[in-house]
RNA sequence: GGGCGGAUAGCUCAGCGGUAGAGCGUUGCCCUUACAAGGCAAGGGUCACAGGUUCGAACCCUGUUCCGCCCA
């Protein structure tokens, strides 16, 4: 009972009968098992037969009593219950109870009985003979092992979970009383019928069995832990000192599941410092476990489990679990090895397990197929072209397109080592993907048709080279994810094999010789026209068949250089039929446009498509980058921005502005050219405070124009008189505000430069002027907002934030370009 | 009860202080001679909620709510 229940106290060290059976036994008091509010605040302690039983048994020092036989039959302690199989025999005490009048009460409670997870019955507690090894001083190596660093957790976050389990061990338990396994090295003292009586007899622990007298080995095996703990010695042909012990122990890398860092890993430390005197490995890494679509572990009992081979193989319906037979009524189709493996490794992130997603399976499927078709394409390309082992690719006459792959094959090889080096699976794989099919397939195979095609032989086989030299390290960079395709197609690949198979041909390595930073730079414009033509083409639903004329004009002397030389590039593949390249200058009439911080690209639109929706498109693009704008401009409206953001930010906002200031500009211009009737150019006094994109929209729309704003009149006033001696700091401030809705972000950054100044002694102008900020800014942002054209889709997309104006949504190529766009180095170049 | 992880586009997930990204799905135009398992383009997100730190937060801190896993 508890010690502090005042309805017992006294009866404490007292002693009590068991009335079916006459055993006396004690009473005692204990506060952790017992809770005085259950029950009758009163509990038996049977402690052979129960875990909280057994330890407070240990506590009182209480005689453990056990009365079950091996079957699961009262044994002679259980009094005249003896020979009752258990369900019985309580039945039998329930029933004895009631006769003798002393049951109170019964009533419904919850309780958690442990059942056999083989045949579903309750298990029974009971206490056993059993071997166990004292693990403290194993664990403490364990424990020094990975504090000092000598092998160390990825993800490091399980370091705690090893650490946790290590420091509160518990003597193990290693017997098991199963069929199979490695048998315990102990040797009981028979008698002399041969007979043993294991709870009595003489015993040795030992390797060999004695030699002399008659010994019988206990017939108990091993955990099964303990035997995989030795796992990463005995392999390698423990206990002899082998030449690959010498060679490979301690191994470098283990890689399995955190379900198993206790069971497995933490054993392995142990065996591995305590028999060994040092680490079975360097590095754990820990994988992601595998879940079902509803990100539980998947489990036999659950019913849950995917078996791999039918994602592999394809499966009928009925062989699918219930989530995912759902999903595929049909069947499951199937998906082959290498889309699955290529799957789980994208999927694979540090610290977090594997939802597993059929559909993403199924995209890399398509990947499959589409290095297929590359390599197919590859392969009916190359005539008569065998590798050259003597000359290296970048001793041909490379053009561009093949200097620029063989470039971003570097970069990916460089980009592939990094990322598995550190364990960042998902990434190499990402990497290769979108080199593989936004780089490779997308632009250069289409680049390359035109010398494949072409008349020139020595063009011919320079390229052939380069598509050759480049799928053979994509496939052996590849090879770890997709192993079979790989090997398929490298097999095939006419270059002299130093190995008979790809899994253990060297894999690539970055290669300097391959870098070629002008090249990159020299694709950009090319790349950059491609693109804007493509999207002028998808925006106005041009036919792909439909040859067009385009007109890109530059500023830039070296982009117009660059376009001019590779025409024959930008010509197929934007579907041109004349590509003119000039200054910048007049445009051509009635044309759409795509405006580029480098380049404007015009295609003339009379009599193909209709005008009203060119207008449409501008608009939405003048709309884009005005919200943009505004974006940027509330950073600056911060005068702690400029003054404590690092320079290259500001540097780098103030360009954004700049390049979309001119942008609107352009694209206005375009719409005027290209409106139904005459525009009228807003009068000279508005021009600070009108936006232009905004004015040209009012206009087409009939709608008058809002007077220009009193307060940033005001403020313009006394910039233009010069007057700027007396300005307070919230002055400055609110000039560079209305300098900033100008587009003027030199000035306006000066402004904010005075205002952050020390003020000269002057009370500051009224701080509640700060509305100039929400007055300047806001006619722009309701305009923006209501202005929203109709459109037949849903009405929730005005409230959709400024996007980035460059379209690189789509392909991943776009994506590469656009990482290293124009802008960004405009920027660095200031 | 203790510990760990997650919550970002319809779905599965990257990003983890400086303009929100991918695959699948959706929409439009295309069977263009590697690939329709495809090409080109487009649309789609108050980054769970509430505070805080910061010039600036999906990202850092605190709390809350759900979800998952491990241990007792």
């Amino acid at each position: 009972m508890h010690p502090e229940d005042p309805r017992y106290k006294h009866l404490i060290g007292g002693k009590v009968i068991i009335p079916l059976i006459d055993r006396e036994i004690p009473i005692i008091a204990d506060a952790e098992l017992v809770d005085p509010k259950f029950g009758t605040g009163v509990v038996k302690v049977t402690p052979a037969h129960d875990h909280n039983d057994y330890a407070t048994g240990q506590r009182h020092d209480l005689p453990m009593v056990n009365i079950f036989t091996d079957t699961a039959m009262v044994n002679e302690n259980g009094g005249k219950y003896q020979g009752l199989e258990r369900f019985a025999a309580r039945k039998q005490v329930l029933a004895d109870l009631t006769e003798l009048g002393l049951l109170v009460e019964e009533k419904p409670h919850k309780l958690s009985v442990p059942l056999s997870q083989r045949s579903g019955v309750p298990v029974e507690p009971r206490l056993s003979r059993q071997w166990y090894v004292k693990i403290k001083p194993m664990a403490d190596k364990a424990i020094a092992a990975v504090e000092s660093g000598k092998t160390k957790f990825v993800p490091e976050s399980w370091t705690n979970t090893y650490f946790g389990w290590m420091r509160n061990i518990h003597d193990w338990c290693i017997s098991r009383q199963l069929w199979w396994g490695h048998q315990i090295p102990a040797w009981f003292e028979a008698n002399a019928d041969g007979t043993v009586d294991f709870e009595t007899a003489k015993f040795v622990v030992a390797r060999e069995k004695p030699a002399t007298g008659h010994w019988v080995q206990d017939p108990d095996v091993l955990d099964t832990w303990f035997s995989s703990g030795l796992w990463p010695f005995s392999t390698l042909g423990w206990p002899e000192q082998t030449p690959e012990l010498k060679t490979f122990y301690p191994n470098a890398v283990m890689e399995t599941g955190h379900d198993i860092i206790f069971f497995w890993v933490a054993r392995m430390m142990m065996f591995g410092t305590y028999i060994m005197g040092e680490v079975p490995f360097r590095t754990v890494y820990l994988h992601a476990m595998v879940r079902d679509e509803k990100g539980e572990k998947m489990s036999k009992t659950k019913g849950n489990v995917i078996d791999p081979l039918d994602i592999i193989q394809g499966a009928p319906a009925a062989n699918l679990p219930g989530a995912v037979r759902n999903k595929f009524p049909q069947g499951m189709p199937p998906m082959g090895a290498d889309a699955l493996r290529f799957t789980l490794a994208s999927l694979t992130q540090q610290g977090r397990d594997i939802k597993l997603s059929i559909d993403r399976i199924g995209g890399y499927k398509a990947f499959c197929n589409k290095i297929w078709n590359a390599a197919r394409f590859v392969m009916m390309n190359l005539g008569d072209y065998r590798d050259d082992p003597k000359l290296f690719i970048t001793d041909r006459a490379l053009s561009l397109a093949d200097r620029w792959i063989l470039s971003r094959l570097d970069a990916v090889t460089a980009g592939t080592q990094a990322a598995l080096e550190g364990y960042n699976f998902a990434e190499a794989a990402s990497l290769l993907y979108q080199f593989l099919w936004g780089e490779f397939c997308d632009w250069f195979i289409e680049l390359s048709k035109a010398s494949l095609y072409g008349d020139d032989p020595h063009a011919k086989q320079t390229t052939r080279a380069v598509l050759v030299f480049a799928l053979d390290r994509v496939l052996r960079l590849l090879h770890p994810f997709m192993p079979f395709i790989t090997e398929e197609i490298w097999q095939k690949l006419p270059i002299a094999h130093a190995t008979k198979s790809i899994c253990i041909a060297e894999f690539p390595r970055a290669d300097a010789r391959l870098r070629d930073a002008a090249a990159e730079a020299e694709m950009q414009p090319v790349i950059e026209a491609i693109d804007g033509i493509r999207t002028i083409r998808g925006e106005s639903n041009l036919s792909p068949a439909l040859r067009i004329e385009a007109h890109v004009q530059s500023g830039n002397a070296t982009v117009r250089a660059t376009l001019e030389r590779w025409k024959s590039y930008v010509a197929p593949l934007a579907g041109l039929s004349r590509l003119t390249v000039s200054e910048l200058g007049t445009k051509p009439p009635q044309a759409a446009a795509d405006i580029r911080a480098t380049m404007e690209i015009y295609v003339p639109l009379a009599g193909i498509v209709d005008l009203a929706e060119e207008r449409e498109r501008l608009k939405k693009e003048i709309e884009k980058a005005e919200k943009e704008i505004a974006q940027i401009q509330k950073k600056f409206e911060n005068p702690n921005f400029a003054a404590r953001a690092p320079a290259e930010v500001v540097e780098k906002d103030k360009a954004r502005i700049e390049e979309l200031t001119s942008r609107i500009a352009k694209l206005g211009e375009n719409l005027k050219r290209i409106a139904p009737v005459e525009v009228r150019i807003a009068p000279p006094n508005n021009v600070g405070s009108v936006n232009l994109g905004d004015e040209l929209k009012e206009e087409l729309a009939s709608v008058s124009v809002a007077a220009p704003d009193a307060q940033v009149t005001e403020a313009l006033d006394k910039l233009r008189e010069g007057t700027k001696e007396g300005l307070s700091p919230r002055d400055h401030y609110d000039l560079g505000v209305a300098y900033m809705n100008m587009g003027l972000v030199d000035d306006a950054v000066r402004e904010f430069n005075e205002a952050k100044k020390p003020e000269p002694k002057k009370k500051a102008a009224p701080a509640k002027k700060a509305p100039v900020t929400k007055k300047a800014a806001s006619p722009k942002k309701t305009v923006a907002a209501k202005k929203a054209p109709a459109k037949k889709s849903a009405p929730s997309k005005k409230a959709a934030p400024a996007k980035k104006s460059a379209p690189s949504k789509k392909a991943p190529a776009k994506k590469a370009v656009a990482k290293k766009a124009p802008p960004k180095k405009k920027v660095t170049k200031k």
